[in-house]
DNA sequence: TCCTAACTCCGTATGCCTTACGGAAATTGA
DNA sequence: TCAATTTCCGTAAGGCATACGGAGTTAGGA
């Protein structure tokens, strides 16, 4: 019953390889499992991974609720056919120049997409579904790197850093973005809020370092941080260790 | 409306400096906050996040579910509260030692405080509370590299780098835990289910990199990866790259 | 030609969730 | 003593996923 399920699912994923006529029984479907998916990304999009619901995918489609589940299992499985999807959208370029920009290249397809697709962020499954694009894209990463020196175990930790870090940076920075839009607040506004009680409860003296650090953040970048400069602070540093692996 | 919320959970937050009274009449309350929020952390430890109900919360306490509203605003304040609390279970000793050993102390930390409560991973707050605790972290986290040779700019962007490759790292380690306790199945049973339909779908030589990786790795790992070792790994390499940097 | 298996679409129901609202009871300051 | 204030909680509204079963549609086989 579960594993019927995960049968289910990784044909729906493959669904381009595999073909989809099987059973021909029956009314004919009214819309196809590929506009299933792309409606339910235009609702993440739009509204985020918490508020995106079954109803408004069959909403958008013309649909009644209980009809989406003639063609995916359920909405974890749908989230799953999302994902391999948005990760298909890049263009996945042969690799060219020195380590460095292809690295680079690889960090900042990431970034990108979690920009385009911010819900991504937001999806937790334990078991990662293997589908086309997400193998397609992880062979284009590790070849990437392939032929510059590090062994085979090295190459898979290589693409996992360099994953983690943009994760966690991209995160910092949808999260800004979300919040200067949405709650319409700006940081300053946010100050002045927080500000009154803040002083009030905060001793003085006792934040020091992260008084003076904060100003300086604070003139530089004109906000609480800049998610973007961080993102290239860190990318550097981290290609820098790298480069320094290769040269023991 | 908004703001009047903002300045109660501040109060909360910073309760301990700004001490409780303030009308006393009315029935005294059966728990108290702290209760409350230790609770609160209790459900989420044992059922995560999406499981996390304010129900759940008030069973535990014996009340009901609405007497939950007169100690918290609601659940997403609650959660910062949760937060903050755990953030300050740790111990913020004093730094010693190199600098390599100062940042993977506060990395190592951050890794334990993930295990501790993989729910931390799952909150999703656009804009953080700012409670004692993650003040007092902040500032224990600047000091570990204060006089280091790095600009007050460079400072931050280095605690923002650990904290982001850190989280990235934990949540892979989390998952892994995750899966393999509560599927009940194996990485290899996994495999074994998926085979089937890959080997059929996945064209023969495709994949050669991922192939020959994936090999190297499930030999070594016996298993699909090895979280804590590629936390190890890219902390190695985040560390010479920013040693690096000093030495320019 | 006709029947039936298989399929789609969907109404209904169950059991979760947060939180707004208002009432009864308890407590204390005036 | 009594009114203001607060706690605890019942109820209900409005959201969610999804199990189940029924009505109607289609194609293949007898």
């Amino acid at each position: 019953m579960e594993s019927q399920n995960v049968d289910r699912t990784l044909g729906l994923l493959w669904r381009r390889i595999l073909g989809t006529p099987q059973g021909t029984r029956g009314p004919k479907q009214r819309v196809s499992v590929d506009e299933v998916v792309r409606a339910a990304i235009a609702v993440a999009d739009e509204e985020g991974l918490p508020a995106f619901s079954m109803r408004k995918v069959a909403d958008r489609l013309g649909l009644k609720l209980m009809s989406i589940y003639t063609y995916v299992p359920g909405r974890s499985e749908l989230i799953g056919l999302m994902v391999d999807e948005v990760i298909g959208e890049q263009e996945l370029r042969p690799h060219e120049g020195a380590l460095r920009e292809r690295l680079t290249v690889v960090a900042q397809q990431l970034w990108d997409e979690y920009h385009r697709h911010p819900w991504l962020l937001q999806v937790e499954e334990s078991r990662p579904w293997i589908g086309p694009n997400v193998s397609d894209r992880y062979e284009w990463q590790l070849a990437a790197i392939e032929g510059a020196g590090f062994t085979d175990l090295e190459m898979d930790q290589v693409i996992t850093l360099l994953s983690d870090f943009t994760a966690g940076a991209a995160r910092a920075s949808i999260a800004a973005r979300r919040t200067a839009e949405q709650s319409g607040m700006s940081d300053l506004e946010w100050w002045e809020i927080n500000a009154p009680v803040l002083e009030r409860v905060m001793p003085p003296g006792r934040y020091p370092i992260s008084g003076r650090v904060g100003t300086a953040a604070g003139q530089e970048y004109n906000a609480v941080g800049d998610p973007a400069r961080s993102f290239r602070f860190g990318l550097d540093r981290i290609l820098d260790g790298l480069t320094a692996l290769l040269d023991r």
